[in-house]
DNA sequence: CCCTGCATCTCGACC
DNA sequence: GGTCGAGGTGCAGGG
C-alpha cells in the first residue's frame, strides 16, 4: 500500500462525471491498483475512488498543466469499463509505501440469516402449535423467509428483518398477494417479525391485517445454546 | 488527519459484532474523530470503522493485553449510540499527522436527473405522438417523474430509474393509484422506464399492467448533443 | 428533526 | 457470471 498526502485536483468520468477542486487530500493506492481519495471528514466513503480491477499510470503533466503547478498526473483506468479517474498532483506533502500482506478478514456475527435460523428452530415463538413448513419458501417474486402453519393448520407467511421498516411490510404484502392465489395455501396470514419494528411500519402492517412480532435475539440465541447443550 | 500503519486487532460491537484478527493495517483518524481501518485490498469500504460523531481515546493496555504484545488500546465510542470500536495496537510501523483543512467538496453530474431531462426532451421514445405534460408532476405522496399524454390523449405516468427494480414498480403503482382517483386524468397508464430492468421487476410490472421501456442513455445523450448543435 | 429515495452504492449468497 | 437482497449502508433533499 502507498499512502500519499498531496494537494491535488481530481476528475472522475464513468457512471457519472465528478470533479474535485484543488485541495490537500490523502491518496491511498492499494496493492490491487485501486485508488482512494480521502478528505479529513465525511464518513468512511472516499470523496472519489477507483475500484479494482484497474490500472494506475503516473505520467508527466502537459505544458499547460505544468504551468498551472501540476507535477504528476495519475490516470487510473478501470480494466472492464471505461471508468477513469484522473488525479492531478500539485504538491506532495508525504509519501509512504508499506507492505501489508493479505488480511485475514472480518468475522461477523448477528445477521438476519441467524435470526431466520433461530426462528425456524423456535417456531412456536409465533404462537403455540405453530409448525415450520420451510425456510426460504420459493415464489415467483422471490423466497418467503419462513412458511409455517398455525395450530389450526392455516398457512402463515413470515418476513424477518433486523429492523422492521415500511419496505419490509411492502415485501411481505407482495408475497401474501401471490401466496393467496394458490388454492392449496390460501388463506395465508402474514407475520412481520423483527428485532425492532418502527412505528410507521407497524401502522402499515396492522392496517393490512399483518401481525407484528418483536424478536428477542439474545433470548433466542440463549435458548439455542441451551438446546445445543442438550445434544 | 492522522495516518498510522500498525499491526493490530480490531473489535466492533453495535448493530452487529465483528472481529479482525491481528494483522498489519492502515488506521486513519479524521479531524472529526472518526476512525477507518483499511487493508491492502477490497474496495473503498474499510474493513471496520467508526462514523462521526464519535470520540477516540487512546489508553494503556491491561496487564494481560500487554503480555500479549499490545502497546496501545484505542477505544472509539459513538456519541449517540452504543456502537464501540476497539483497536488493540501491537506495533506501530508509521505514524503521521497532517493538517488538511476543509475540503471544497465534490461537484457531481448525476444520472437519474439527466435521464429524466433527456426523456422529457425526447418524449416520443415512449411512442409516436406522445406529448409531455410536465416533469416532477406533484401528487400527495411525492412527484411523479414525468406525466405525459399519448397519441390518443390518454394520460401516461412515467417512473424513471437507472436500474429498474421492484421498489420502483411499487413506487409507480402508488402514484397510479392516486392519479387514477383524479377524474381529470383517469384512466392513467403507467410506464416503467430504466436503463436496465431486472427480470423480477419486469414480471411485477407486467402483472400490474405497467409497460416497460428500456432507455439507451448513450443514444439519448448523443441525440441531445445533435439537437444542441442545431441551435 | 425524521423520513424518503438515490448510489460510481458495496457485499455476499445462490443459481 | 448474473441476479437478488441486505447493509454498522452513506448521502442529499424535503417536510
Amino acid at each position: 500500500m502507498r499512502v500519499v498526502i498531496a494537494s491535488c485536483s481530481v476528475d472522475y468520468s464513468g457512471r457519472l462525471d465528478a470533479h474535485l477542486p484543488l485541495a490537500t487530500r490523502l491518496l491511498m493506492v492499494k496493492a490491487d491498483g485501486s485508488v482512494l481519495v480521502h478528505s479529513d471528514g465525511g464518513s468512511y466513503k472516499p470523496l472519489n475512488w477507483m475500484s479494482p480491477p484497474c490500472r494506475l499510470e503516473v505520467g508527466e503533466p502537459s505544458e499547460d498543466e505544468a504551468g498551472a503547478g501540476v507535477v504528476e498526473v495519475w490516470t487510473v483506468q478501470h480494466a472492464k469499463t471505461d471508468d477513469k479517474l484522473v488525479v492531478r498532483v500539485h504538491e506532495i506533502v508525504a509519501d509512504h509505501s508499506v507492505e501489508l500482506g493479505v488480511d485475514p478478514g472480518l468475522v461477523k456475527d448477528g445477521v438476519e440469516a441467524h435470526l431466520q435460523k433461530l426462528l425456524a428452530e423456535q417456531i412456536e415463538i409465533l404462537g403455540p402449535g405453530h409448525q415450520l413448513v420451510r425456510r426460504e419458501y420459493p415464489t415467483a417474486i422471490g423466497p418467503v423467509d419462513i412458511l409455517a402453519r398455525d395450530a389450526d393448520g392455516a398457512t402463515v407467511a413470515v418476513e424477518i428483518k433486523r429492523r422492521g421498516e415500511i419496505d419490509g411490510v411492502e415485501q411481505l404484502t407482495r408475497y401474501l398477494e401471490l401466496l393467496n392465489r394458490d388454492p392449496l395455501l390460501a388463506p395465508v396470514r402474514g407475520i412481520f417479525a423483527a428485532q425492532e419494528i418502527r412505528p410507521q411500519a407497524r401502522v402499515l402492517a396492522v392496517d393490512r391485517g399483518i401481525d407484528c412480532v418483536v424478536l428477542d435475539y439474545d433470548a433466542m440465541r440463549g435458548l439455542d445454546d441451551v438446546e445445543s447443550r442438550l445434544f
